[in-house]
Order: C-alpha cells, then sequence, then structure tokens
DNA sequence: GCGTTTTATGGGACTTGTCCTATACTCGCT
DNA sequence: AGCGAGTATAGGACAAGTCCCATAAAACGC
C-alpha cells in the first residue's frame, strides 16, 4: 500500500506525531494526491514500528495527550528506498463520476445536464483549493527543502491540470447534451426471465 | 459502494450472470471507468439478490457449469434511479504515482526521470488501448442502444483526454528536470531520537 | 495425448479504508 | 457556567477490495 510508504516518506523529512501526519501532512499537502483516515494513520505507524521501520518515544506534556513522536529508522529508510525505486503498477481507473455518467441512459438531456453541472461546480471548486495551495508557500511537511519543494509545486500542477482537464470534459458534454443525445430504445420494464 | 450500482445498471441493460458481467461488462467494457474483481463481482450480486435488488434463475448447461442469470427487479431499478438522481461525492484523489514523485527527493535527478519514464510508458500503453477502445464498435453490453453508447464514448473521451493529461505533465515534468532541480539539504541520515 | 484456455461458480483469508466512539485536559466564546 | 474547538491517542465494527484456491467439463493448440 502506499500510505505505509507515504508515511515513511513524511518521517524521512521530519519525526512527528500520528497528529501531524494527518492534520499537517495528509489533510494540508498531500491532500490532493492521497487522502488518509485518522484512524488508518495510527494504525499504519504501530504497524511499522512493530516491523522495525519506525520508532516511537513518548515526550509527556502538560494539559495536552501526550505526544508520540515517531521517526523513520535505518531499517525504515531502506524500505523507503527500495520502494522508490521499484517499479510499481498502474493504479486501475476508478471513477464513479464517469460510471454514473456511462449508466446514465435512462435518465433525461436535461437530467444528465444537471448531473454534469452538480459535477462540474465540485471539480471547479477543488481547482480553486488547488489554485490557493500553488499560490500559497509550500507546506514545511510536504517540502523540506527546495528539491522536495519543487517536486511537491509539481504535483500541484499535475492535479490542476488533471481537474481542469475534467471541468473542459464536462463543458464539452454539456455541449453535447444541448445538442441533443440519440433517444433511449423503448426497453421492456417486467417480464417473465 | 458503486459496483453495486454499476451492476445494477448493467443489468437494467440485460440480464446477465456473473461472468458476464465480470468479463464482459467490466474487463471489456468498464474497465476504464471501474475495474472489479471476480469473487466481489458474484459476492455483490449475492447481496443485491438477498436484498431484493436482483432476482437469479439457473438456466442447467451440458459440459459447462450452470448459468445463474440475474435479473434487475422494480426494486432494483428504484435503487438504481435513486443513485443517479442523488448527489454523489467527488471521489477524494489517490494517486500513488504522484505520491511517490513528491517523496522522490532523496532520489537523484537521473532516477526521478527514470521513474517519470516507466510510468510514461504504462500511460501510454493505457492511452493506445483506450484509442483502440474508441475506433472499435461500442460493445454490447456498455451500450444498449444509441443513446448508451453515446454516453459510452463519451466517457472513452474522457478517459482518453485524462490520460493525456498525464503524459503531457510528465513530458512537462521531465523537461523540468533536464533543467535540474534545487539539490536537496544536507539531511542527518542516524542519530538519537 | 497433454497442457492450457474458456466457461462458470463460489469460498477463505486477508488488506485497506471508513465511521463512530472514548478519553482527557485547555482555551476561548457566549 | 457551560459548550464547542483544539490537541492527542486509540479501539471496535464494518465495508470494500484483492488474492488465492477448488471444482468441472469441453475445446483448442502443439
Amino acid at each position: 500500500m502506499s500510505l505505509e510508504h507515504a508515511i515513511l516518506g513524511f518521517l524521512e523529512r521530519e519525526p512527528m506525531t500520528g497528529y501531524d501526519l494527518k492534520t499537517r501532512c495528509f489533510d494540508d499537502a498531500a491532500g490532493h494526491l492521497w487522502t488518509a483516515d485518522q484512524a488508518q494513520v495510527y494504525r499504519t505507524l504501530e504497524r511499522l514500528s512493530e516491523r522495525g521501520l519506525a520508532r516511537s518515544r513518548v515526550f509527556p506534556q502538560r494539559g495536552k495527550p501526550d505526544r508520540k513522536v515517531y521517526r523513520i529508522t535505518t531499517k525504515g529508510r531502506a524500505a523507503l528506498d527500495g520502494w522508490l525505486h521499484s517499479a510499481q503498477p498502474l493504479a486501475p481507473v476508478r471513477d464513479p463520476f464517469l460510471v454514473r455518467f456511462a449508466l446514465a441512459d435512462g435518465l433525461s438531456d436535461e437530467e444528465i445536464a444537471a448531473l454534469l453541472a452538480e459535477a462540474r461546480e465540485e471539480y471547479q471548486s477543488r481547482l480553486d483549493t488547488l489554485r490557493a495551495d500553488a499560490a500559497a508557500p509550500v507546506p514545511t511537511c510536504a517540502g523540506a527543502d527546495d528539491r522536495g519543494s519543487e517536486l511537491y509545486r509539481m504535483t500541484l500542477g499535475a492535479a490542476i491540470s488533471a481537474t481542469r482537464t475534467v471541468i473542459d470534459w464536462i463543458d464539452d458534454a454539456t455541449e453535447r447534451i444541448r445538442q441533443g443525445l440519440p433517444v433511449a430504445k423503448q426497453r421492456p420494464t417486467s417480464e417473465g426471465v
């Protein structure tokens, strides 16, 4: 899985607690590339620690819960490096929005257009967020130095162009529907198997 | 989940067996939008049947295992329709390739370029497949009639432009790296926690 | 003749990811 | 004075998805 390696990668940059990883790294920085559930971050950290890829040390705090700071180990660094070097299969496509669109032939043209409009809005707001992030300084956790920051900025660029492409497609599709789709053939509603 | 509804959508077009769904629908047609594990298709069909959204009937065959043909029920049609009409949240982004790229600041420029080249090849072959599919007639299971076929062709177009965008980004990124990335700051390799 | 692919179903074990909950103390707001 | 938000950890239950396996007969290539 990627979460494990993503966490190792972040720990390689800076020792951190599960809370830091979740809020600073995943919610703020890597959220455009990989979202992570809080419970899973903690569970993954524990597993990493069991397997000797990370080590933790508790720092007591007054007034707040103790911080359990995780640090990558030499073994963890080796695992991260191995992952970075080894060939990874392309992630299979999995787009609920397009699945829905493809199966929407039972809806009227107007309903399909509404579906597109709704998705467009959401993609647009995602784009706005991405652009705001691109204008803002790179979060510490995303770019430890200039090299890391540059890579992060480049992935932001990838996310932006991907999102723009989707929006453009939605616009084309909407135009196509405005011209009128072919009508559906009458299909039987119910009968014996 | 989407698989459940995708299956209902396919059954709405034509009654089918789990095998048909897996091979004809998911592997051949919808594979660009949603991949499905064979075991999960069967399990989902069973669950659909338990919940009264689909019904099955066994057709004995000689020489081959019996066909268990599933057919969508009125209740299933209602569920599908509800899903098509209800607002769906955008899928969270989850791109292992970009995560890897973002965390690759420990690698040399050449190694990062190699990583990109490798991904480019895979995306290119995905693009070739998509283009071949776009040139071929729409599979029966993807487009039951002209309306369905048109929607399917449009989603193919979406997949093609998305893939092209990624490839373009990879080319830009490669060019950027050829110009030389900033060097990494020296980071401590090991020390006390 | 012999192995592989095709047709067809399904179980078991596992990984990954999500949702909800509990704990516990502080700080700021109303 | 109380209530929610922030800081920090973690368990339980579950949903979704993957991988490997078994069965069984025909057809097809070598």
